[in-house]
DNA sequence: GTTAGCACTCCTCTTAATTGAGTGCTAACA
DNA sequence: TGTTAGCACTCAATTAAGAGGAGTGCTAAC
């Protein structure tokens, strides 16, 4: 069978009608909603054959039909297509330019999750090749040192190391060379074994901080490459009677705690991604079981310098799927705007 | 009317039997479950005077009684009583010392969650009067600069610094000097303008960055002020029918998520402690609305150089106090032993 | 190909009846 | 005077039955 224009039509009317209320769309509804001018007769012939190719199907007999993921995959690959060539409308959200990433991020979720009504997830942008840029060893205390390590994309980390013995300015001087000289520019996979024991070779009896630095230093790029994820809206899904009931609504809301599993659906997200970076997860397309009845929307942002995140607005299947793109097109264009200059 | 000791007993027992089963009691039930051996009848008019008094009501006429805020008051206050002459058991909790703050909060959360099956709230702690410690300012590139600020207790804080001229080693170093003498020591309330103008007649031309500096210096002390929040275990609530209807649960999965409200809510609980720092609050004795139907029990925690934080435990009113204060007594004592020693 | 008409299905809502746990009260008993 | 047995009464919760209604599929006519 083929789907033709009319059955199209009718598709979307379906769709659409559903979106808004709901409820199981009826043949008469239809009838009348469109501008086919069509008996209730006629959509239902054409309703069946919709049924049959797994476009649409009925909750029970003797009910309207729903969109099936398949009738929702149509709808929006079509929707998309069309916003392609749309120009995005001017539609300010209340995101500031924050100094903090943390800050910014929470900003961003929650301003998201307010304006979609739906729940929000945003993913720290992870610079791909973290490299070290500079690094500073200071005394705090007499027996204690600090080590800043700044990392490309200005992230920085701090960490304090316990030395037994006192050590005069110029050795720190000295060892502060050493560290810059040798690890400056490299990535966590260029720093070899051989250049560590050169390095603790020339720091003589001080290589045990050369240890502890390179040390700091590693654990500072990988915590920087574990996700961290920022969730907002979570209560937003008990709008949606089809996802508030107390199994779904209690494993969704673990799914949005634990973040474990949020951080791994991102991430395979943002791998698969296009040029506009929106996609569309309908249904049981995300691989989380708690969220099989949910769609995710996806974009992935970015802050300069190439960093960049993945934000995802977690809803019912039924959502305003028009809106919710239309909404991350405006943050990612205002967060281009907000930071495209200006390096952090 | 007086409480004498056997309408105690009969009050005791329909609590008990009230938090294990969360149905309302009846006199038949206590007259088995007791040993006092008295009949159902006999029960039956005790219980209209507990009633009367205000320790129990009936959900309905002609159902069970269910204890009333006063009542489960009575009986808290008598466990905590006897609970204070106990030993505490020795009740291994999976705690592990952590060198992050970060982590190790938020470990604490997931067990103590995990183990009583409530939700959990811990705030970071806050060393009361913050004091730099030690400021560091450092290039990074040629128009940025780093400012590192280490506040007693060791908490680092960083800012970068965006500079129009480029510095000369000796003026950094010159900077340097004058912020360390200045400002060590002294807390946020302690920097005052007149200070502030002296430095920076000092900087000369570069007194631009000492207001850079101080300004982050004011911003690192007050975000460390205000109280960090790590949550775990919201979704247990559902676990109690008396929470999980919608309308409750979404209140207070929301008041979980902003985080705002339960940072007011520890912060005067844990301004009311006394000795051993747990304190039960039942019902609207905490004054947040989402929170009426809930009972929260805190404790303070300490790490070990005044470093002071507070847990919340949430959970219905029919929660398992006893078995809460025993897990907050255990992970006192076990953060207590955990970190005694060593500063951080 | 389209449509009107009709029988049929099945969910949903309402109402009524039934059940059962639990109470309050009274009267008898120790 | 305190305790208990007994009984009438209450009220939530469950079950059953029925009415209503939305919507379908099919057939026959246009």
């Amino acid at each position: 069978m083929e789907l033709d224009d009319r059955k199209k039509k009718i598709l979307q009317a379906v769709i659409r009608n559903y979106l808004e209320t709901g409820e199981p769309v009826g043949s008469r509804t239809i009838s009348k909603y469109t501008d086919l001018n069509l008996s209730s007769a006629t959509i239902r012939n054409e309703m069946a054959d919709l049924e049959e190719m797994g476009y649409i199907f009925q909750p029970h007999t003797s009910a309207g039909r729903i969109p099936s993921d398949k009738g929702y995959r149509l709808y929006v690959d079509a929707m998309l297509e069309e916003k392609q060539r749309e120009v995005v409308e001017k539609n300010e959200l209340l995101v500031e330019r924050q100094d903090k990433m943390e800050t910014l991020l929470k900003q961003m979720a929650r301003v998201l999750a307010q304006n979609t009504q739906y729940a929000t997830m945003i993913s720290a942008p992870q610079a791909r090749r973290n490299k070290v840029k500079f690094i500073q060893l200071s005394r705090v205390d007499v027996h204690q040192l600090l080590a800043v390590i700044v990392i490309e994309g200005n992230v920085i980390k701090n960490n304090i190391l316990v030395v037994e013995d006192e050590l005069s300015d110029e050795t720190l001087l000295k060892l502060n060379i050493l560290l810059n000289t040798n690890l400056n520019g490299l990535s966590i996979n260029e720093i070899s074994l051989a250049m560590i024991s050169v390095m603790k070779q020339q720091a003589g009896i001080h290589s045990d901080i050369v240890s502890g630095v390179i040390d700091a230093v590693a654990e500072a790029i990988r915590a920087e490459e574990d996700l961290e994820i920022y969730t907002s809206g979570t209560n937003n899904i008990f709008r949606y009677p089809e996802l508030a009931d107390h199994q779904k609504a209690s494993e969704l809301i673990n799914t949005f705690e634990e973040k474990q599993l949020l951080s791994e659906l991102l991430q395979d997200m943002s791998e698969s991604g296009e040029s506009t970076g929106i996609q569309v997860y309908i249904g049981s397309e995300t691989q989380v079981q708690s969220m099989k009845d949910c769609s995710v929307v996806t974009a992935t942002y970015e802050l300069g310098g190439g960093m960049k995140g993945t934000i995802g607005i977690v809803g019912p299947k039924r959502m305003d799927y028009d809106r919710v793109v239309g909404t991350l097109r405006t943050i990612q264009t205002q967060l281009d705007e907000l930071y495209r200059k200006e390096d952090r």
